[in-house]
DNA sequence: CATAACCGTTTTCAATTCGAAAACAGCGAT
DNA sequence: ATCGCTGTTTTCGAATTGAAAACGGTTATG
């Protein structure tokens, strides 16, 4: 899978590496970029001043800054997905069901992109936010995805992306890897036990309203809290009927 | 206010225009493209392609459309803002007590941009999502922004924007408006009684830790619900201690 | 089933445009 | 008042872009 552009466009290039390297460094003065880049003052300045008559850039004293218009881009994009338009009120309820933190999330270049999340009552605070990429092997909604996904695409991610070391609990070889999925095929449901994180624990549902799947969905709490609960609240049985609903109102959307 | 590049970097703004109609169009093929700008098809194809190394764009088929790269942008950039930061932890836990929409929002080009919601358990479903850009004179929350900026500030954004009607309750004309502000600054708070959308009403109150307003917090119900419950549970003082809180928390982070 | 129409991709090369370098200007510090 | 640092502008040679045409793969049509 090789997405070299065969004739790519240079100038364009040069904006892009402004653009990541300004969200690098949460802004930046132009002789700091220069030094970043291997670009010339003046080259940036031209650059930097085309990004911000549209909007993408603002110029705050001698500080350039990537602006929220990314944020509504964004948004845009994220409102085209089903599982988010559909997923976004199932969501909300399961969190207030549960009063745990409820995850949203689909797959993009062998990644898990969150798309929303919502907060019941005692929802934990976490590091992940809409917008964050997180590798698919040592969380339950990457397992519940890549589950669902061919085998070979499986290979493809996991030799792009690797296995690795995140907690003692995390999956660092492809057979496990593959057991495991076997085992969320079998079950519907995906589970982290402390892969990713120390302390916290996933379930996930895949959302697969055809022959694709589309993502899945999770709920997030305390290892203690979610030991405590799920056997009586029947936790699992919440999150894959959440997920069937929202797999449902696609499929006859 | 001029944001003329004087030497723009056309070959950088063919590639925005092409982002923004992906955007407008929520994807498409070239010919397409082709059809509603001005550039040939082996143009676009090389900025395509050169979009979709960079993750900028994706390809299914022969259809190109925006990826989520947007979106984990954005998740960036918002992340940068002390008043998303502080406030969120807050307007979850407005959210909680008044089981009322909650929105948090900054100014950038004279326009609100959503930074973040949280829904209480009876929050109304709206057209308002994270990252959308609205009007200042016809929302609670812009109006409790514009109350805060300097007047030749709010007079060039009325210049720029305008006061377009939306309800018969939108304010239309400057006078009115400045006086509306007046009134904003004596109460500490701000109203939009169904002067953007029919049958809504919001309160908000200015989060402003130091000389610069940084943006506000409000609350959104159906007309009733709100003419019901503000008096007997201080829905104004809530909101205004809240933006308090967020003010202080930042001042003194 | 053959053929045509269509469309995305590639190639070539002339025209455009970019940006290196240098000069300028504005601000802050000394 | 002067110097130094940086952002902006200018100029022009060099790099790169993209128009046009050819190619090739896929879908539609007779």
């Amino acid at each position: 899978m090789t997405t070299e552009a065969n004739h790519p466009v240079r100038t364009t290039e040069k904006s892009l590496h402004l653009i990541e390297k300004l969200r690098e460094l949460d802004g930046a003065r132009i002789h700091v970029l220069e030094d970043e880049l291997e670009m010339t003052k003046g080259a940036i300045h031209n650059h930097l001043s085309t990004l911000r008559t549209h909007g993408y850039v603002i110029k705050e004293g001698n500080e350039y800054r990537l602006s929220l218009k990314v944020l509504t881009l964004g948004g845009y994009v994220r409102s085209n997905y089903s599982i988010y338009q559909f997923g976004r009120p199932k969501a909300n309820k399961l969190a207030a069901d549960t009063g745990m933190l409820v995850n949203l999330a689909t797959e993009e270049h062998g990644q898990s992109v969150y798309l929303y999340q919502a907060r019941g009552e005692y929802a934990v605070n976490l590091d992940t936010q809409v917008g964050h990429r997180l590798r698919l092997h040592n969380i339950a909604i990457g397992k519940a995805i890549l589950a669902y996904l061919p085998d070979e695409r499986v290979e493809a991610i996991v030799d792009e992306w690797g296995l690795p070391t995140e907690t003692e609990n995390t999956i660092t070889d492809r057979e496990t890897l593959f057991e495991e999925l076997e085992s969320v095929r079998e079950q519907g449901f995906a589970t982290d036990l402390e892969e990713r994180t120390e302390g916290l624990c996933c379930i996930a549902a895949p959302i697969q309203p055809g022959d694709d799947i589309l993502g899945a969905i999770s709920i997030s709490a305390p290892t203690s809290r979610l030991g405590d609960r799920a056997f009586d609240d029947d936790l699992v049985g919440q999150v894959k009927s959440t997920a069937n609903e929202i797999a449902l109102d696609i499929k006859y959307m």
